[in-house]
DNA sequence: CGGTTCAGGTTTGTATATAATTTGGAAAGG
DNA sequence: CCTTTCCAAATTATATACAAACCTGAACCG
């Protein structure tokens, strides 16, 4: 039943437990210890090394095995850097090849869930509109590749946000209330036919969301300096400067 | 003294064959195949093909294997779309990172070189000052991921460099006497601290280089309308844009 | 104290066996 | 003639055993 998916189930459980700072950064991952504690033989944990090391979240050295890379804060935030220049791209150059009746469709939704009241659905809804966005987005912005690297980092990115969904704050919901209304903004955009402006609205959701991020999945006081706020900081000025 | 890189080596012997033409999109590769082929047994070739499903080159069906991607100028002309998005934000963020002497330093070599007479050790250099210039970059960025991706893509490119290089062109040659005027307006905005002029300077040279590549890798029927001058008018608007 | 050597453990590659799954085509039915 | 169903061969995916190369660390020697 799931022959075929152990490396796919390993890679995640892997990202999970990162996630979740179950192993040190700089630890040596052993092949032999992978392969108990997920309950698979060592085939499949190697190839999943590889993919892993793909990923950027360990390094492979020659004959020496995986060792973790660090991740913190710092990481979390690299990963939505990547993610708002790999998007914003991918939505300046998706703009004008979305068919209007679909932009149209978005946009009645999201208005309607900016308007109804909260709950189980309309979180429900939220999420599955927050992808059907985004993979509109990369799979119209005319660069197949484009569109690869940005699944890959959706992969992360969704990691991430559920880790953040379980520890339920007030400000996690607070940032999904806000979510809807930026989505607006970038098919407002989009149907107005400005790339620039689509492309502005894009870079503020995602500054926004790394920074919710920042705050729920680490304690203030492991945030080094105020690295996320410097981040958005540093995005609304490009948006500032471009708008002039 | 080849333990610990047979799965590299297979993979740098299935991208320079993939970039030849020997694999036809769409075609499956099954791992005895490649086993003999490239005379391994078949662990190295699946972990092999996991790399290269993560470098996007072919597709990792479940249960199915592998299948060839598409390659061709459209594709090229995508990694160089993506090695631009990512160089540039990397210049962007660099600038201000680097310390003085060390842009002097690379000043002085390129104009050195813009100076001096080609031979086989000005081309050399050229290439080596190349590698160090974008290495810099990628280094000071000041985020390790987006260094890792650039690193990633530097891999890709550089095999089709080699490649190209293999055809030597007239074209080639010109090309590759821009490079270092190319390289030295980057390094200029550097010293000046001038983040957006980096940024586009080097926007400019990847266009360029794109072209170069288009026109000495695939003969000019193969290249649907003109992809390749399209890339580069729309790179250049841009920075007209920002430039105001 | 610094460098060398050596043994143990780990990774990497090879070989083989088994289970699960896909595939392609043949047979059956409409 | 076309569609569906089903089976068998091919292939992938996983497990396991083992040999060889290599790194690490520690004892050892100068």
């Amino acid at each position: 039943m799931n022959h075929g998916k152990k490396r796919h189930n390993v890679v995640a459980e892997v990202v999970g437990d990162l996630f979740k700072g179950e192993f040190q950064a700089g630890q040596r991952l052993r092949v032999e210890f992978l392969a108990q504690r997920y309950g698979v033989s060592v085939t499949p944990i190697r190839e999943a090394l590889v993919e892993l090391s793909g990923l950027g979240l360990v390094e492979l050295k020659p004959n020496c095995g995986a060792v973790v890379r660090p991740f913190g804060p710092r990481q979390v935030l690299d990963i939505c850097h990547l993610r708002q220049v790999l998007e914003c791209e991918a939505t300046r150059n998706a703009c004008g090849r979305i068919a209007p009746f679909e932009l149209a469709a978005l946009e009645d939704e999201l208005q309607k869930l900016i308007d109804a009241p909260r709950s189980r659905q309309w979180s429900a809804d939220t999420k599955r509109l927050d992808s059907t966005l985004h993979e509109l987005i990369a799979e119209r912005c005319g660069n197949e590749r484009l569109a690869h690297e940005i699944s890959r980092y959706s992969v992360l990115y969704r990691i991430l946000r559920d880790a953040r969904h379980r520890r339920r704050t007030a400000r996690a919901n607070y940032s999904q209330m806000e979510e809807n209304s930026e989505h607006l903004r970038v098919v407002q955009a989009l149907v107005a036919g400005d790339a620039e402006r689509a492309s502005d609205a894009m870079a503020d959701h995602i500054a926004k969301a790394a920074v919710a991020l920042q705050h729920d999945l680490f304690a203030k006081k492991e945030i080094e300096a105020d690295l996320a706020e410097t981040f958005l900081e540093s995005s609304q000025s490009t948006l500032a400067a471009v708008a002039k």
